[in-house]
DNA sequence: CCCCAGTCTGACCGATCGGTCAGGGTCTGA
DNA sequence: TCAGACCCTGACCGATCGGTCAGACTGGGG
């Protein structure tokens, strides 16, 4: 043991997370993380190769999760895709809190960036799910409130514990979502990750 | 006739709001603006005091139609207050789309200026009285992503028409509210804007 | 004719940004 | 004891930001 194991690569992880939270991915610098930890400005792009390279660690996780609900997504159609896509997106908007309020407000910005070349085509491809692939402009305009309202619901309830949170947002999705005639394989009373 | 009647002060205005909906507030340098009018960034710091005093001017007319919408909300309860703020609110932001847009995101940061100061608690009314001024942490998570996803829909469809997006906000928000056990004074129908 | 108010501009300012770099400490294994 | 990997830093860089200022140009009224 060396006293305490310094992990200064974690802890700027951390203090970005809660300074971007607050204060936005542009509105925060460089400077402002070393200083909560502690250490120089140097030291954090000694530990990061730049500040998209921090953003992008930070987000991986969240990214992970939203790639696998693509593809849970993949040829899912009518109510089904619905269904699956309004329980993925409150499951993770919930659980990743924190990166959805970090990407706030910043997204088109921030998606020009290489690290996040395809999550423009996915949150795309997840709207349309939401809004049982239908051309109608009423279920394509309640597929967008949905995913937007969602995420800023979930970066602003901070306080209320997820148990409470995610039950709500499901229920509140079900209930706003255009129904589209196809039906769904049996009724979505209990979680059902898989087809 | 004095060969066209410059009107800086107007284009200056014009391009920021442009701007501003593309790049957001801070995205957008006065050296821009500046660059689109086809003059001197001096020239624009001279019809405006600074930065914030021309995002205060474009962002007017829209801040007093909220205000109106705050002084309508004043004593309503129940169903009668969601009702009114969901007609309101979409109303507000469909006519009010291109400033809806330029606040998306650095809402935070932007209340904390002073030409913005009470619109925080203004919003925070709307929202209470759209969850019917209900404790029940549904109505209140309802009433928020409804806000925030409506606000976000009128920045986004932007090519779609006045008439067909106001009545799909609508449908949808009346849908989604969480209902409140006083009932309306009569169907709501058709709009009706006074009590 | 001059004067003045209105409009506009280039040059400049201090502050801050993300990022670079040479070098100093410290620990470890040969 | 020494080499080298690892960690960290102050000093510095060019770019850009919002904002200031002295002065140039213009048109109209006395």
């Amino acid at each position: 043991m060396v006293r305490a194991a310094p992990d200064t690569h974690g802890e700027i992880l951390a203090a970005a997370a809660r300074q971007f939270t607050v204060t936005g991915y542009r509105g925060t610098s460089l400077q402002d993380i070393a200083r909560e930890v502690g250490c120089s400005k140097a030291t954090v792009l000694y530990h990061f190769a730049n500040k998209e390279a921090l953003l992008a660690e930070l987000m991986a996780p969240a990214i992970d999760v939203l790639r696998s609900l693509d593809d849970q997504l993949n040829g899912l159609t009518g109510a089904a895709a619905q269904e699956v896509a309004a329980q993925g997106f409150v499951d993770l908007a919930v659980r990743f809190r924190r990166e959805i309020a970090v990407l706030r407000g910043e997204f088109p910005e921030l998606l020009c960036q290489p690290a996040f070349a395809h999550i423009q085509q996915i949150s795309d491809r997840l709207r349309d799910a939401l809004a049982g692939h239908s051309d109608r402009p009423g279920a394509r305009i309640a597929a967008l409130v949905l995913l937007a309202g969602i995420s800023e619901a979930c970066a602003e309830f901070v306080d209320i514990p997820d148990d409470e949170l995610r039950p709500a947002l499901l229920t509140l999705a079900r209930r706003a979502v255009e129904p589209v005639d196809a039906p769904l394989p049996h009724p979505p009373t209990t979680e059902d990750k898989d087809s």
